[in-house]
DNA sequence: TAAGAATTTGACCAACTGGTCAAACTGACG
DNA sequence: CGTCAGTTTGACCAGTTGGTCAAATTCTTA
């Protein structure tokens, strides 16, 4: 049974987290030192190795936490709902994600580009299953003819590709979108491509 | 001037840089060691340092060549044809690039998701400069009549993301697909979204 | 083939790495 | 206020890091 945490513990364990997250992202993890996430959350190392066993469960702790909120929007899509819509919902809803969290996905970023060693077995298991159910849906949609026919998979990872896309290669957006939001007109595009790949 | 290299030197060059794109490309610059890209090449650590002056020197040789690689392909669109078959042309260029050098894709990656630290400059100079062009010419294209009016930025992000995706991502893409090649499929996909994109 | 140039290496270094530990400090609560 | 669990830290350690250097080896070419 998990004790609850005190007042003290949850201001670390949360400082230590974020720390981490801004580290981790943008160094990987074998690029990431203890003594950049002691800086950054402002505890001392042997403190933050007094919260987390090691560096590797720091990491880990912020990896499980971010592929049930990866997942979590997939499985929320509803069969009985307009397909189209459905679609277009998850999209913008990754889309938002990538907005407000880009850390988050550049640090699933790089931990995929590296091959994914701690992950894989996630991959192949919750994450390989989710998507199969999805895809069904799909070709379920489409041979109902509610959608056009489109291989789900592609679907999916273009839908993947573009949102994460804006925030994993956001100084480059911005290096030639220049610094003004493009979030906005992202959606619009997105929208507009899901609309024109799903309506006959 | 450059002196013309001698066959040993040729060999050993090419020996490092292609460990080093191994290396760098899964573990970012930071995350790699020198011992790595020696082990990986077979040569000694201090004789890696006689051919280049540091491990930075590797790193920035990679990008270099990559910067030109890249950038080239969008420099060949040809204004004076076809608008659909042009853009066509291009993005399965680059998602043959994606299948052939995965590699040289991903240490791409991991540069930019680190905030792109060595080539900043070239992101806000040349590369966007060669985006302009090539947004310009889209637009004149849609004036025309002959593609249908879609934002050219997120046009062309919409491209690179879904080409960069089948490589960078390759380890997630198969634990969902399988392994049996994807970039079949991939290509069509992107062709028929594409040509759904633009035309009328 | 001999000499000089190019190449390779073992030994080494200072800085940094993740992690440990005993001692000191702090806060909550009776 | 006293006590004790919970918290924090300075000093430290062994392994790794990028990089140096003089000496040894191998090539090339006159």
């Amino acid at each position: 049974m998990k004790k609850t945490e005190t007042r003290i513990q949850k201001k670390n364990h949360s400082a230590i987290k974020s720390a981490g997250l801004k580290v981790f992202a943008q160094f990987g993890f074998r690029g990431s030192t203890l003594d950049q996430i002691a800086a950054e959350s402002g505890l001392s190392k042997p403190n933050i190795l007094y919260y987390f066993a090691s560096k590797e469960a720091i990491y880990e702790a912020l990896l499980a936490q971010l592929l049930t909120d990866w997942l979590q929007p997939v499985r929320d899509i509803d069969p009985a709902g307009d397909p189209v819509e459905e679609i277009l919902k998850y999209a913008k809803h990754k889309l938002k994600m990538s907005r407000l969290y880009p850390r988050e996905s550049r640090l699933y970023a790089t931990e995929i580009i590296q091959g994914a060693p701690r992950i894989k077995s996630v991959l192949t298991g919750e994450l390989r299953d989710v998507v199969e159910n999805l895809a069904l849906l799909i070709n379920h949609w489409a041979d109902a003819g509610s959608i056009r026919a489109v291989d789900p998979y592609h679907l999916i990872f273009s839908i993947w590709a573009m949102t994460q896309h804006y925030a994993d290669f956001e100084v480059q957006v911005k290096a030639i979108w220049g610094e003004r939001d493009h979030f906005e007109d992202a959606e619009q595009y997105l929208e507009d491509m899901l609309r024109r790949m799903l309506t006959v």
